[in-house]
DNA sequence: ATAAATCCCATAGGCTTTGTAGGTTTCAAA
DNA sequence: TTTGAAACCTACAAAGCCTATGGGATTTAT
């Protein structure tokens, strides 16, 4: 299961989406304007409610990582650092949930040996591997951009 | 993640799956015989190192489900109650660890509805059962069996 | 100056996980 | 009928993780 971490990050993201998408159409353009107006915490929570203590942790955690950017002081706050096309959902749970993976042995990004067991010869490490797999196949595909889409 | 004892679980009822075909291939025929002989939390532990109290508590969870039965007294243990072709993964992952989904709101067999989140416009929703349902196409293909199949 | 916002760190409460301990019951075999 | 082996059952304990909360420090526009 997502943690609560990642479940009030898809939400405070997809109204960040929102909204930046407002702008992007005053644009016109192809493109999301290079200086996007910062969006504060408040103006999530406002929307979506959720501690805005917890949240701020979420967001800084997305920032360290180079999801969102921020702007300090009066009138800043957070926004994407790349397109959210270009953001697929399985780099946010990597961040804050961590693997993807069902075991460590099967994990892409955060791999460990698992003791005792020929990973050649285990069948559970195989079908394991599958549904990380499967599981890839719609998590990386699927972005911030598909959150605001029905 | 999978849990310490869903994996505990995997690793011994491999071990029950590897003795008892090995009852099967002595039979000769298309089916298991109808009475297999037991097999102890003590045999499983010299094969798979584990502990054997947590293992006891974890196939007592088993057997209250219906995925094994037991004899008791000297020279009983566990048995599979269905041929290990007819268990598939998910239905062990259900019962020791929960829910398969991602979320709450799109679980087949532990839904709870989510607050404030109208399911058909949720946009996280959508994309989260298109998980669920690509993980099951795996979990509910892939059996016992195949766990000791290379 | 002031207010608004991010940034940072410590920590607390509760829940879950991962077992451990100790005993009871059942059964087969000597 | 005694003995030993095995499942059965309940309680609980240690550790870790999740879900926040609190109190400030810093930065910035007005």
């Amino acid at each position: 299961m997502l943690s609560k971490k990642a479940q009030y990050a898809f939400r405070a993201l997809a109204v960040m989406v929102e909204k930046s998408s407002a702008q992007f159409r005053e644009h016109a353009g192809g493109e999301l304007p290079s200086e996007t107006r910062p969006i504060s915490i408040r103006d999530i929570v406002e929307t979506q409610p959720m501690s805005v203590k917890f949240l701020e942790s979420i967001f800084l955690e997305l920032r360290r990582a180079g999801v969102l950017d921020s702007k300090k002081g009066k009138g800043g706050g957070y926004f994407l650092r790349r397109h959210p096309e270009d953001i697929p959902l399985a780099q946010v749970i990597r961040i804050l949930d961590g693997p993807i993976a069902q075991l460590p042995c099967v994990s892409l990004n955060f791999y460990q040996k698992c003791e005792g067991c020929n990973e050649q010869q285990c069948g559970l490490h195989h079908i394991m591997a599958e549904v990380r797999d499967a599981n890839l196949a719609v998590l990386e595909k699927r972005t911030l951009w598909d959150l605001v889409r029905e």
